[in-house]
DNA sequence: TTGAAAGCGCTACCAA
DNA sequence: TTGGTAGCGCTTTCAA
């Protein structure tokens, strides 16, 4: 896989690197320092060229009151010849935080480019940190296992100050995890009866729509390909159509289980076909499961949308760029993000703030949903 | 937008957090420490309970040698007693070393969604970082401006210890400032006169092979649609692009600039349609803009891929599930990114390692490119 | 208004 | 083999 370039291949080619033993998470550091950097300038410097002392320094760049305006100019004007920036690392020994926050996305390394979800509500989450000089570490984990454990490095070496939940399962190992330790944490779209405070987009309305709407083209027949029953949301949209069925009078007995992936959704095409009677739409638990259903559907030799309307969850910016193009139930993830974001970082401050709701996403109406085919309603 | 729930609404409704003024980066503690946090043990604490000194206890739990095995073993069961874990804030300080590495990514928050390659780049990051109790610290900024911002910021408070250099500019700002502070940092196909090491995936031979092949199925008229012209990898892949249809011949005459995304590719339609004489083939920059293009000329009547051949460059897992499936070039990011982070952890720990040369990718054929119509030759 | 000094948690050095 | 201590960069407290 990797092929060593000639360039720098000099013979200092390094030994393994076996300067880092530790198996316990202790590390040793009596291996040299990394590559000379310019060293920073400190706060020490900026008072000895200032003449003042360290403690008036800090006074005056932080504008707390007891430095005269004169001195205080000083030593700004010191500061700012010498580059000066206050060190994360001096800031946080004292302040007892880290300025940093977290999130572990559990996710194998190769589904992960194709989940969209991820990038928007990251996009969200720094909307808010850049404004505070608060910065995200982002974790990724291949399985539960691994997930739990860097939640147990992040807490237990106190890395961060504060922990994302984000899609949270049915018996959360990480919430009594984080609330025995008193960690910081906020959730997305959690139980009601979730510990933490929380940021909520309601998926029922959305669904709400989409089911009425396909009642009233005449479908009578509507399944649903759920997502991996280990997540909260999973349980929530089978919920949320399974109430829109009802109000609609119609019977919510079809339903298939799959796992959010394309692939997922792909494979249970066979499964939808051999459903009876033939459903004529399909609400799929999110875009991506729509996606696969319908090249597998395609590929079965249905033609879409006439021969079955298919609806995914999430709106996804690809889902206009499929054929048919997805009609979808538009969800807010930088939203999430960013409303997350702020409530963890006054959890942060020490407060409890109150959940809150972003505004439920509507159906986004395309191609792939058309009135049931009254030629097949002669079965 | 948002709607705060009454549940947790009590008469602390925090007044708004004035606790953090601060203009120039510098910042006020005054306020009270965050939520009561069970106090995490120290070495002091474990020191204590083993009755030892803090340097024996230091010494004992980094397998450092001076420890008699006894008192080790008695230093390391009170240790685990009181779930010890040495705080990163207090190694930090003394190893100066933050252990976390930098990446900044500049993309605009809404477009952020639709990148396949920045989840699989982080898959491959983190698979390197999570060996090693490292973790990447993620930044997402809206324009070059907040970008260099960014990385001014994160080379300032020192808050990383080396930085990811991906999606490299001509004239890279980045680039003499991280030089300038000799800031440990590592670049992702850069140009050949790069200052640091570098991990590259060779464009070259793909694109070759596409063309050769395009050439061999009786295209004569090629097009190139190109990216954002401000990056390296825009203009290697026109290079290679250039090169290969010198190779078999055929002048390398068309081109059009796009930007990398979906959007843009749609947009490219008209110009594509306009080009005399029409091109029988299009190689995109990237697959979104191959995705965004076939939905333009698809809208305008064409049908694909007969009237028209369309190859993208990545590999993206969607480019399978659009219609006709894209044919393209399959990239690594994920071992890109892993490799990148090898190196720059090596680089951390003083080393100047060899540049990386990952297996270049391959061209991948699926349905979007057919032989050139004998029927449209006849022009 | 200014300065000296303690202390955050840890490692490293040196003396006992 | 042990323990005491300096010091990393910073904020904060207390005296001058």
């Amino acid at each position: 896989m990797r092929v060593p370039l000639p360039k720098n291949a000099g013979p200092e080619m390094r030994a393994r690197s076996d300067a880092q033993p530790a198996r316990d998470g202790h590390r040793d550091y009596s291996f040299a320092m990394p590559t000379e950097q310019a060293r920073p300038a400190t706060i020490i410097d900026v008072a000895r060229r200032a003449g003042v002392a360290i403690s008036s320094a800090s006074a005056a760049l932080n504008g707390r009151p007891g430095v005269s305006e004169t001195t205080r100019e000083r030593i700004r004007s010191a500061a700012a010849e010498l580059g000066y920036m206050p060190s994360l690392r001096g800031r946080s020994m004292v302040a007892k935080r880290t300025f940093s926050v977290g999130l572990v996305v559990q996710r194998d390394f190769d589904v992960i480019e194709s989940d969209p979800f991820f990038g928007a509500f990251i996009g969200g989450i720094e909307e808010t940190l850049s404004q505070r000089d608060y910065a995200l570490s982002l974790q990724i984990a291949q399985d539960e296992t691994a997930m739990i454990q860097r939640h147990l490095d992040l807490v237990n070496s106190q890395r961060v100050d504060g922990i994302f939940l984000n899609e949270i399962q049915v018996h959360d190992p990480r919430v009594d995890l984080l609330l025995e330790r008193r960690i910081p944490s906020v959730g997305t779209n959690p139980d009601p009866d979730f510990p933490f405070p929380a940021v909520r987009q309601d998926a029922t309305p959305g669904i709400r729509q989409l089911v009425t709407q396909l009642a009233q083209l005449g479908h009578q027949h509507i399944a649903h390909i759920s997502g991996d029953p280990r997540f909260i949301h999973t349980h929530q949209r089978i919920r949320a159509w399974k109430d829109a069925m009802a109000q609609v009078g119609l019977p919510a007995n079809m339903i298939i289980t799959s796992d959010f992936t394309a692939h997922g959704g792909e494979a249970a095409t066979t499964q939808v076909l051999d459903l009876t009677p033939r459903p004529t739409a399909i609400f799929c638990a999110n875009d991506l499961t729509a996606i696969g259903l319908i090249n597998g559907l395609q590929a079965a030799g249905l033609q879409l949308p006439n021969d079955m309307s298919i609806a995914g969850f999430d709106g996804i910016h690809i889902g206009s760029y499929i054929r048919p193009s997805l009609t979808t139930i538009q969800t807010s993830p930088r939203a999430i993000g960013r409303e997350a974001a702020r409530l963890l970082l006054e959890i942060i401050d020490g407060t409890t703030p109150p959940d809150v709701a972003i505004q439920p996403g509507a159906l986004l109406n395309r191609a792939s949903v058309t009135p049931r085919r009254t030629t097949i309603t002669a079965t």
